[in-house]
DNA sequence: AATATTAATCGTATATTTGCGATATAAGAT
DNA sequence: ATCTTATATCGCAAATATACGATTAATATT
């Protein structure tokens, strides 16, 4: 593409689709399961149980980690990961502002 | 990338992902906010209010209702569009199954 | 029938994503 | 100090996504 858009949509925009983009992938949706149940988890668990290489694993939890949906902190060699919260809280938040008017009107057929 | 591992996930987690990634684009949660708002609309109009070609408007529109997303049906020589609310409430239910186990352990910090 | 309107599709260029092996880094164990 | 373990990063290849202009298709209008 010649030149990116996606900066003449609004903030609200631009942060759900990120937030939506951070979740668009099948390993990223298992890898915050993995984290949801176990609660927190080191990266190497989270390979073994993952389908995908060691470095491909260390790139998905890099994007979770800078799309804000994860936090992990180096725990001598291992790197420990869970869940932001937060960040969900605020992007649920942010999800029914933008979609509940539509709620309301529901059921209405299309034209 | 070689061969593309979509597919060793699990259903629900392939599903929520390409539920995803259809709003993943601010291009299309602007249309969606425009079909919100309006309840339904035709392509030109969407085309008017977006930064964006209609070819290209037309394109995230086919992404939108190949992800079920919108149902369309055209009107003459004009395509009208709603959001299809079903698919949403779907899509806000697994959303929930997936995370709202996590709700209730919640505030843990870190590792 | 000819023309105008509206939208979808095609072709193409460029950017981004996904995935992996190899390498680097960093901490712990011997 | 060396070796092992765990993870991140680099470099590359292939697949996808994004965007647009041009064309096509399909319906209205004249």
């Amino acid at each position: 593409m010649a030149i990116h858009k996606k900066e003449e949509f609004t903030q609200k925009e631009q942060d759900l689709a990120a937030f939506a983009k951070a979740i668009s992938h099948p390993a990223r949706i298992a890898i915050l399961n993995v984290l949801a149940t176990k609660n927190e988890c080191i990266c190497g668990e989270i390979v073994e149980i993952l389908p995908l290489a060691q470095s491909t694993v260390s790139q998905h939890l890099k994007e979770l980690k800078n799309a804000g949906l994860i936090d992990g902190e180096t725990d001598g060699p291992r790197s420990c990961y869970c869940i932001n919260w937060k960040a969900f809280e605020k992007f649920f938040v942010e999800f029914n502002g933008l979609f509940n008017k539509l709620k309301i009107r529901n059921e209405k057929a299309c034209c």
